[in-house]
DNA sequence: AATGAATGAGACTTCATTCAT
DNA sequence: AATGAATGAAGTCTCATTCAT
């Protein structure tokens, strides 16, 4: 018998680039069969519709983050040690593989319905970091939502206007620094 | 002769509407027509096409922010009072034609590439103001496009967090002042 | 507007004789619309999906049989002559339209668990009959579904031999008197 | 070396109660394959293809009962004890193993065609026995195709709303005696 | 003899769009 | 201007069968 993992990898990787240049909806099955060199009801043996295939990739991404996030909550002391770890974390990934991340950023209004509150969501961990930097007072009170709902704006806008509008050039990760301090400031750290 | 106006704007109400609760690409030509309770072919007396219809919404909405924008850069003095005014009347558009809303900042990636840059863009007024603020000493100096993207950054994402993920429920205009705080901090002005 | 009645009727006997020749399964949409001259996906205009098709056609001949030997048998005095009317009409049912009795034939056993009990059916009205040539003493008495499904037996086993295995050449109608006589004795009247 | 005739087994009494369950058409190999817990490429080391593996199964069960009749038809004398254990070892064979033949009564229409006029054949040898009876001045002359699908219909049919429309309770065996009673007043015995 | 990954033809269905009325 | 029946391209998915292991 064959080995399929690899297959798996490849349509995984293939429809990963394909879902973020034109769309799910947009991409179709045949799409990614031919981008990847295999018959279109190879996919149908990996995955049960185009749909599951979409929520895996988001899914999986989007809990990675959420659990190296957690990670550095709970590694790092204060609240600015924290965020700033997350944050440069953040970058990195999207360094690292800016195709997952751009996914992503761009699928998760589709995606987000279908998490369920246990899973493990980059959201969720920067607002418990806040929260708990309110409680000992290293960070003004303010209302938890508000506030890491700005931060994530800041982090995740730049990125937007990095890849998507293409109005900035330089890497996320030489723009690491400033991201974090404005989002210091958001904070009145 | 009957009154094609009237229906024009029947289907553009109810192609917003559910342009929003369903994406485009998800929302067919006849739920409109249903939801609308007009024929299957009508839509085509109005528009060319379905992907004109959702443009036609999407650059009607958009150039009108930019536009009001650019007015509001031009009627105020500072660079603080522009960037409050233009906060304050972003945030008001929200309040008062949410769907409209919510379908140019869901529509954006996919409606920007067909904007010339000759239309009004909110993105590039507050970039503008950004930029005539640090040339005149009023806002400490730094990348501008980096800056008008976490400007942008922090109001949409509190927007997005209050309509997408519901994870704020107050009003967005009792929020204005604190996301106009802390745009400020965030251009250290 | 074009008037569809005329194709959804094509589109019906189209698809009872593609469906008696080749079985339901084994008939496709493509099959359909292209020996009715359509194009596929008008079929969907007039019925749901191919199964809802085989399924209407199924119920409408089935009723409409039903209904029938339900009002022989209100129209008629004795169980002789309601079951000789009733088991006529049925060879009669044959002779005019063979096509759609074969289906009925040939789809019960996948469409008969769809059938509400509430509705017109032949059999019930077969039994009933029986049951009330019992109680008045016209017919010895017995079990009432095992007679009622011999009788069936006898009439759909010749028809069954007519068209399917086609050992008999007569016409069904010239066997209608043998088929009768033969139920009459197989209840002993 | 392994047995494969353990596992030609499996594979055929899985095959057949999923034929009987579902239909053929609607059975796929993979059904076939889980059911029996085993790899779906093995049903191509002991049949051809389905189709084959269906027709393997209605042959070897069709012309068993054909060969077993014929076997009663020599042994014994008159048309009236012939048919009177025709009948009863029809019976028997429901009783035994409903589940075959049920199939060779749903699949028959489907695969008689492919039946030569050689293969031993339940329908032939009633009409054989009928025949005979009828030379001999033991049943009066009737046309004996007509005789036999009505003798073949009483029994038939009492099994199918045995099985099928579940109206008959009894079971098959108690009702042989009432069943040979009326083919032998079909017949005029 | 058995496995199960891979194939690819083809099935059903959807849907933007056209067109006769 | 409006209707809605009809179109047909294209999409998703199934499934009998093949083949490398």
């Amino acid at each position: 018998m064959r080995d399929g993992t690899k297959t798996k990898e490849l349509i995984e990787r293939t429809a990963l680039r394909l879902f973020v240049e034109k769309g799910i909806t947009e991409t179709t099955v045949r799409d990614i069969a031919i981008t990847a060199g295999i018959a279109e009801g190879t996919m149908y043996r990996h995955f049960a519709s185009k749909e599951d295939l979409a929520w895996e990739l988001f899914a999986e991404g989007y809990t990675a983050i959420g659990r190296e996030l957690r990670s550095i909550h709970k590694s790092e002391a204060t609240a600015r040690t924290k965020l700033e770890a997350m944050i440069r974390y953040f970058c990195s990934v999207f360094e690292k593989d800016s195709v997952m991340f751009t996914y992503l950023f761009l699928a998760r209004h589709q995606q987000l319905k279908k998490l369920t509150p246990r899973m493990p969501n980059p959201y969720l961990e920067f607002r418990a970091v806040i929260n708990e930097g309110m409680r000992r007072g290293e960070i003004p009170k303010k209302d938890p939502d508000v506030a890491a709902s700005m931060v994530m704006g800041v982090i995740l806008q730049v990125i937007d206007s990095r890849i998507l509008s293409q109005r900035i050039r330089q890497s996320i990760a030489s723009l690491a620094g400033v991201i974090v301090a404005a989002c210091l400031r958001v904070l009145e750290i």
